[in-house]
DNA sequence: CCACACTGTGAATGCGCATTCACGAAGTCG
DNA sequence: CGACTTCGTGAATGCGCATTCACAGTGTGG
């Protein structure tokens, strides 16, 4: 029946520790977790035994126990963040990552790569045991997801906006205030011909900036002309044609707001190759204000939203839903700041 | 749908389909986990009834008793990945998490982002129960992590150039292959005064790179000066101003070695402001190849790297070690290439 | 002096699962 | 046709922990 004895390799137990101080596996569970109803004299010890023996609960026991994984999901889709590029997620990443730690929870991190793997990452963060809760990234327009998580009892947010008809908590960027503030800023320096490159019809995210950009040209008093817009699918290589599109059209632009700033840095490829001087001809205002926007001759103007706040916040409302066990819906938009540099003229030249 | 009431908050349990079915609970784990010694009408029979139920293992349950978690951590130490920049690390990430998911395998992510924080993932991680193994990164030069995970039973593998004298397995870029390339298609373009912006002295990347300069230096006839390699710290505005200083020093430079995207973007900037042309006046190569390198004006020849083979990499060669339990040291080097663009004038794009 | 609240501790229980062992039934061989 | 092998299945055990319950010891108030 004992014969178990030597295995190493099966770490320190409690038992261990307990039979070590001399003390009863309860008491031991006890100073692991803080309770108080332990003498001091007795803690210390048991302190010590667990140093000594290099003691670290095994998660797995507790989990089953406490039915509590201290760990939240993160699922990224693939596609999603191929088109978003690299830095937003690695931002919003690492603001998940530093709101969990500070909690003491654990990040686990799926990039579903394929419809097959999805639905795979489904299952998994659907069963029990796995994650306390889940955050959840640029759905496709209807995916039910959130409602499929939900119903098997798992709390969920997501970052952007969520598909639509769906109750579900989510954190956003104003990508509305954000898209007219930079249309307005190039209103502003009396730029007439105010064109578009947008991202994919079917994310959210590019809608909303595009229908912001028409709102501010109306509010301008003008009227959103349709061959001022154009696709850039939120690539570099996308953003780099449609300039090409918009300038054979429409050679009477004099500015250009990108909805993303992977999409500005091909415009302005593109602006550079046609032999136009920006913001001199003309102006260009791009959108995340990412690394690139200061990689770019000239330093683009953008809007800048904090992915890292976001990543944070997004933590906060999980938390809160998984704490109060409710089925509130909470909502919250971060706000976006234009940054003028060079790009759009707004700045003087001559410095970088 | 219907968990709101009856008490369903436990989730469905082997038990309860054993019942159901009107088997044993051993036979409902034969199904799942795919022993074939079960009768095929059986077999039917406890799949539909799982379905029905919608059973799901749980996860906590079966680590307990396998001992496996099926879940891999990889450490991002916080400095590393701020000076890295974003596009490194989401790279990788994506290769880690694409070898991992068509394993099955689960990533756990852990971005330690004060000293605190580290010790308290290195305990998470080193204890029994949460991961099968560990990919970690960058590590500063001493850093003894990798032993202590060792020393746990923990199976580790470095990305990047492990700590001295410490034996691990490792995956590493061909950072020395990769900078001599660059040196040398700077000395075959005919340049004659080839200075370099290096990463910051405590990081292995940086000065394998360093090193690799002076070795191609040397191969080429040179003798390495001093004067002509400046540390830009792996930022953009650190390489910026090592681009000021270094012009400032040595006036006649007609050619510089960035050993990062981030910084040649920096260093770009700089020799624009003091009117510069490049490559007429300074050829310029990063490393990398990074997004960035796309974005500069004029687009940037670098060093290709494949983090995502890295990646890849990495998750290969820890599930070595795993499988194998061997102490086995393990090192693999990923090739560089160099790829050529407008900022070295080595590609006839109309430019030169 | 007894009744009564605490305080500190240990024994026992069970979380949900994989796995071992035992066992009957059916097939195989000498 | 008995002995021996599969094959399919169920009962029992334990993984390492949190937690409940019981109980001895120590005060307190009446």
């Amino acid at each position: 029946m004992s014969n178990r004895h030597g295995g190493n390799n099966r770490g320190v137990t409690m038992d261990e520790v307990a039979k070590a101080a001399g003390v009863s596996q309860a008491t031991v569970s006890r100073v692991v977790n803080g309770n108080p109803r332990v003498n001091s004299a007795t803690k210390r010890l048991v302190e010590r035994t667990i140093d000594r023996l290099g003691f670290v609960p095994n998660v797995a026991a507790r989990t089953l126990v406490t039915r509590r994984s201290d760990s939240i999901g993160v699922l990224i889709p693939e596609p999603t963040a191929r088109i978003f590029g690299d830095p937003f997620f690695a931002e919003v990443l690492r603001g998940i990552s530093a709101a969990l730690v500070a909690r003491q929870l654990h990040l686990v991190l799926v990039m579903s790569q394929s419809p097959e793997e999805e639905r795979w990452a489904e299952r998994y963060l659907a069963s029990r045991g796995h994650v306390d809760g889940v955050i959840l990234f640029s759905l496709h327009g209807n995916d039910r997801l959130p409602e499929y998580l939900q119903s098997h009892g798992i709390p969920v947010v997501v970052g952007g906006e969520p598909p639509q008809g769906s109750r579900v908590s989510y954190v956003d960027n104003d990508n509305h205030g954000g898209a007219v503030a930079a249309v307005k800023h190039l209103v502003d320096l009396g730029r007439t011909t105010i064109a578009t490159i947008t991202g994919p019809p079917d994310m959210p995210a590019g809608v909303t900036r595009q229908l912001a950009y028409r709102d501010a040209i109306r509010a301008a008093g003008r009227v959103p002309d349709p061959a001022l817009e154009e696709n850039g699918g939120f690539t570099r290589e996308g953003g780099l044609v449609a300039m090409e599109v918009l300038l054979r059209r429409c050679p009477d632009i004099d500015a250009v707001f990108v909805a993303s700033d992977l999409m500005a840095a091909g415009a302005l490829s593109a602006l550079y190759a046609a032999g136009k001087n920006v913001p001199e001809d003309i102006a260009v205002v791009g959108f995340d204000d990412s690394l690139i926007a200061l990689s770019t001759q000239p330093a683009l103007s953008s809007v800048h939203q904090s992915m890292e706040a976001m990543g944070r916040e997004l933590v906060s409302v999980l938390l809160q839903t998984v704490d109060a066990q409710d089925g509130v819906v909470r909502r919250v938009v971060l706000e976006t700041e234009l940054i003028v540099r060079q790009s759009s003229g707004g700045l003087p030249t001559g410095m970088n």
